[in-house]
DNA sequence: TATTTTTGATTGACTGATCAATCAACAAAA
DNA sequence: TTTTGTTGATTGATCAGTCAATCAAAAATA
């Protein structure tokens, strides 16, 4: 085997790997060899690359928001109107991977881990407020703003429930109800409004 | 001091204390020492009454639940329509002590570990149905069966994500307005129905 | 080209701290 | 004197983090 620039593969193996352990187990509560072991290196390695546990956890959550950020913005410029994009965010938000069982379990995890790590905090709430932006420009382009800030705000309230609630696994949603529940949400709010405040039989102002 | 019948008095003063160390440590990685001490009585008192930690993370989430749901059950009992008791629910789940920082902190550390611990996911998992058939039973009086469940998995799963958005403290979303967007989803979704199912203009089938 | 030197990658063994859990002993009420 | 409550001291396990040593490729030198 060859024995330069290892670093940035190690890095990704040991990410990968966290993101991994974290999801079959649950929680952060995770040790450095388990970490290490499932991405077959020591666990001195993984002190090596990263410094601490910490480090390596944050990282881990760093690296999988910018996954979904990425599927987010592809999915977003392949969308033409405001209301596909809005279908756009919320088909991303419950993806097949993004909604399976470990993924779920790992959010979790991050969740309550941004309770103590103020640097994990700071990663979710990049998150929460990127989905509310995101929600909020294309609502804007639908109905008034006041009603809009009113709908995303429910709109990622809905999404991020339905997710907790899968973390249960009791009567599991399926991705396609889950979309469906927050389109319906989408549209029941959106149907009285219009652009201009149409008020109920479609006389524009 | 005394000396008898103290099990029951130390049994609740260990459940509160944990509840309050988990709360404002913000995760169940708390340590009986931690716990006793918020109690006032040494690490092997606990032990004593409660034989592990696990067990005495299981009464804390037991208390919790039985609290929340005592609750919701005198709030529905003042509650006299239908539709005034969607809101009791409602209310009832955002009330002050539910919606306080190291209640939201507590409740998702809850989550986090029912992964790991059967008992506490089934304390969970009830408390969700809970939940979903209060709202469902309500609901079915003022719309048709399969509207009604639709429309209480969706205001279930936005009253859990507004706890969870809460937890991350960033533009927190205050008590009535959680109130008036879990509302107006009701409304919104109930409004183009009925119990028989009119169809948009008041003619009774 | 052959050799030595340097450098990055990697690990096993170890340390120190933390913690759940146990237990023997003691105090006070019954 | 029996029972209930209570604790300090201790044990054993688990882990994050450190370190000195090894190995093999690459670079420098002869």
């Amino acid at each position: 085997m060859p024995k330069v620039g290892m670093e940035p593969v190690r890095r990704k193996a040991l990410v990968d790997a966290a993101m991994r352990v974290i999801g079959d187990h649950g929680s952060l509560t995770v040790t450095m060899s388990e970490i290490a072991k499932q991405a077959g290196v020591s666990p001195a390695l993984a002190h090596h690359y990263f410094g601490s546990k910490e480090q390596l956890l944050i990282e881990t959550v760093r690296s999988h928001l910018q996954r979904l950020r990425d599927s987010v913005v592809m999915e977003l410029s392949a969308a033409k109107t405001p209301r596909e994009k809005l279908s756009a965010i919320i088909r991303v938000s419950f993806q097949a991977d993004q909604f399976a069982p470990e993924t779920i379990a790992a959010w979790l995890a991050f969740y309550a881990e941004a309770q103590r790590s103020e640097e994990t905090r700071r990663f979710l709430v990049i998150y929460a407020r990127r989905l509310r932006s995101n929600l909020l420009a294309n609502l804007k382009a639908l109905c008034p703003h006041e009603d809009a800030e009113r709908i995303a705000e429910g709109a990622a309230a809905m999404i991020d429930g339905l997710y907790i609630r899968q973390s249960l696994r009791s009567a599991p949603i399926s991705i396609e109800a889950s979309i469906a529940l927050t389109e319906d949400y989408i549209n029941a709010l959106l149907a009285p409004l219009s652009k201009k405040g149409r008020p109920s039989k479609g006389q524009i102002k």
